[in-house]
RNA sequence: GGCCCCAUGGUCAAGUGGUUAAGACACCGCCCUUUCACGGCGGUAACUGGGGUUCGAAUCCCCAUGGGGUCACCA
C-alpha cells in the first residue's frame, strides 16, 4: 500500500490559533495512526501580511502541543523548499505549461475595475464571477499592453456549465456547477501566485496524498480540482472538517478572546489537555474514555469518526481536561511545572526559602485545587500572604472562648513538625483541648488565614511554619 | 443574495431502520470531609418542523426552517 502522506500549511499571517491547531493535529493523528509522513510547509504568498515572527510562533506552538513533522521547515527533506515565496521558479514552470495549452490568459483589468464590477453583480443578486473580458486578447492587443508597461495577472480559464465533483472523506460526494466559477487568479500582478494555485503545485510536487483541512477550503477545491486536471496531476484524497465555533456560533477569531495556542500556554494549561480536548473537538473515539494521553489518541484516531456538524469551543471542558491532566502528574513534575508561575508571585521569596519537603508539599496542598497552572499564585497566598480579617471574621476570633482555644493550642504545638506528624497533631487537638472538633478547626483556619476555605490544616502548619503560625495567632491571644 | 456544508440536551457527543436515545462538561441535590475544592452517588435536560418510504424511523428521501462557510491580485 502507498504510504500516506499529509501536510499542514498555515500561512504566517497571524499566530497559531484554536482552529489551524485542530487542523494541524487532525493531519498529524492521522499521519501517526496510518504510519505515514506529516509535511509542515509554509504558505507565505501574501506578501503584505506575512511574518517571519508568526512562522516562528507557529513552529513554536506546535511543537508545544506536541506536533512533530517528518519533512518540512525546520527539519528539511527532499521536497525542499518549504516555504512558498522560496518555490517561484517551480510555480513559474507549471504557469508557463498552463499558458502555452490554454489554460491561462493574461488579464490586465486593475483591481479597481475588478472591484466596481463585482459590487455589480452583488447588488443585483447574480453570480459574482469574472467576465472574461481579456479571455480573448489578440496577441496584438497583449503585445501592446505588455509594452505599455501594464502588469497582467495570470487567470486560469474555467470552462461554464460543467460538473465538477469533490470526493469528501467526511463529506461525501459534493457537487459544483462550473458556471458559478469565474476564470480566478492564479498569478497576481506582483508575480506571486495565489493560493489556489500554489497549493495545488505543491501537494502535487510534495506527494500529499490526503488533504485535511478546514470547511472553508471546500468552496475552493473545485477550482483546485480544475487545475489538478489541467496540469494531468493526480488527485489526492480530501477531507474538509468542520470549523469550530465560538460561543456566538460565529467562526473562532480573535473576537472570542483567547484564541491563540500561546495564550493557552500562557496561562498554565498543559499542552496534553489542549491536545487532548482538541482532539475530541469534532471527533470521538470508539469507547467512552475522554481523558487521553499522546499515543492512546493516535492510537484510536480515524476520519471515519469525524464528525461532519461544526463544534462550539466550550472552556469549561477545556478546564476540567486541564485540571485531570494536572492530576495525573507526579509531585516532582507539577512542582516543576509551576516554578515559573511562582517565580512571577509576590511571595516567591519565601517560596524560594522552602527546603525541598515543604516545598512539595505546597504542592500537594495546591494540585487538587488548581484547573490552570498560574492559579498557584493565587493558592499560595493562603499560606503567605498577610491574612486579612474582615469585621464578622473578627467578632468571631474575639470571643473569650476562642481565645481560650487558641491559647491552648498554641500551647500543645510543637516546635517543628512534617505533615504525618501535623495530620496526627491536628487529629488528636479536640481531645486534647476537650472541645468539640467544630469549635476548634474554623476559629484557628480563620486565624490564620482570615478565610473560611482553603488547603487542609496541615497543610496550613507546614507550609506556614510553626513561628508564622504563632505570630499569626498570638494577636488573638 | 448565489453556491456549498451542517442540524440529537446549554456545550461536546454516541447512535448507521426496532435502544428505557449512551457517556462527558456545565448545572442541581445527596454523601464523604475539620472548611472550600477533589472524589463518590443521584437528578433536570435532546432527536428543528412538515411531508413521504417502511410493519416500524433520530437513523433513508423531499420540502421548509435555522445555523455556518464561501463568493479577493487572503490563505
Amino acid at each position: 500500500m502507498k504510504q500516506i502522506k499529509v501536510r499542514f500549511a498555515p500561512s504566517p499571517t497571524g499566530p497559531l490559533h484554536i482552529g489551524g491547531a485542530r487542523s494541524a493535529l487532525f493531519n498529524y493523528l492521522f499521519a501517526r495512526n496510518r504510519q505515514g509522513k506529516m509535511v509542515l510547509r509554509i504558505e507565505d504568498t501574501d506578501l503584505e501580511r506575512s511574518s517571519p515572527e508568526y512562522e516562528r510562533e507557529i513552529i513554536e506552538s506546535l511543537s508545544w502541543l506536541g506536533i512533530d513533522w517528518d519533512e518540512g521547515i525546520d527539519v528539511g527533506g527532499e521536497n525542499g523548499p518549504y516555504r512558498q515565496t522560496e518555490r517561484l521558479d517551480t510555480y513559474q514552470r507549471y504557469v508557463d505549461r498552463l499558458l502555452r495549452s490554454g489554460h491561462a490568459y493574461h488579464c490586465f483589468c486593475t483591481e479597481e475595475e475588478l472591484a466596481r464590477e463585482r459590487q455589480a453583480l452583488l447588488e443585483k443578486g447574480e453570480i459574482v464571477a469574472y467576465s472574461g473580458k481579456c479571455r480573448d486578447l489578440s496577441p496584438e492587443e497583449r503585445d501592446r499592453k505588455l509594452r505599455q508597461g501594464l502588469v497582467p495577472t495570470v487567470r486560469f480559464k474555467v470552462v461554464p456549465g460543467e460538473e465538477i465533483v469533490v470526493h469528501d472523506l467526511v463529506r461525501g460526494t459534493v457537487t459544483f456547477d462550473s458556471s458559478e466559477i469565474g476564470d480566478f487568479i492564479i498569478v497576481k500582478s506582483d508575480g506571486i501566485p495565489t493560493y489556489n494555485f500554489a497549493v495545488v503545485v505543491d501537494d502535487h510536487e510534495m506527494g500529499i496524498t490526503h488533504v485535511i483541512r478546514a470547511e472553508e477550503h471546500l468552496s475552493n477545491t473545485p477550482r483546485q480540482l480544475l487545475i489538478y486536471r489541467a496540469l494531468g496531476f493526480e488527485i489526492p484524497e480530501f477531507a474538509h472538517i468542520s470549523l469550530i465555533l465560538g460561543k456566538d456560533r460565529q467562526k473562532m477569531s480573535k473576537r472570542h478572546g483567547a484564541t491563540s495556542i500561546m495564550q493557552y500556554r500562557e496561562s498554565g494549561y498543559l499542552p496534553e489537555a489542549v491536545f487532548n480536548f482538541l482532539a475530541l473537538l469534532g471527533w470521538s473515539p470508539e469507547g467512552e474514555q475522554e481523558i487521553m494521553e499522546r499515543d492512546e489518541i493516535i492510537g484510536k484516531f480515524s476520519l471515519s469518526r469525524v464528525a461532519k456538524n461544526p463544534a462550539v469551543f466550550d472552556l469549561d471542558k477545556l478546564n476540567w481536561l486541564n485540571a485531570q491532566h494536572i492530576k495525573r502528574k507526579s509531585m516532582k513534575e507539577l512542582g516543576e511545572l509551576v516554578r515559573p508561575y511562582l517565580e512571577s508571585s509576590p511571595y516567591w521569596h519565601r517560596v524560594e526559602q522552602m527546603d525541598q519537603a515543604t516545598y512539595e508539599v505546597l504542592i500537594e496542598a495546591v494540585r487538587e485545587r488548581i484547573v490552570c497552572l498560574v492559579d498557584v499564585v493565587k493558592e499560595v497566598e493562603t499560606f503567605l500572604a498577610p491574612p486579612q480579617y474582615d469585621a464578622d471574621t473578627l467578632s468571631k476570633l474575639e470571643k473569650p472562648e476562642v481565645r481560650g482555644m487558641l491559647k491552648g493550642f498554641l500551647e500543645h504545638l510543637p516546635e517543628q513538625l512534617d505533615l504525618e506528624q501535623a495530620r496526627t497533631f491536628m487529629k488528636g487537638l479536640p481531645k486534647a483541648l476537650q472541645l468539640p472538633a467544630k469549635q476548634v478547626y474554623m476559629p484557628i483556619r480563620l486565624g490564620l488565614t482570615g478565610s473560611p476555605q482553603g488547603p487542609e490544616l496541615p497543610y496550613l502548619l507546614v507550609v506556614m511554619g510553626v513561628p508564622e503560625v504563632r505570630q499569626r495567632l498570638g494577636r488573638f491571644i
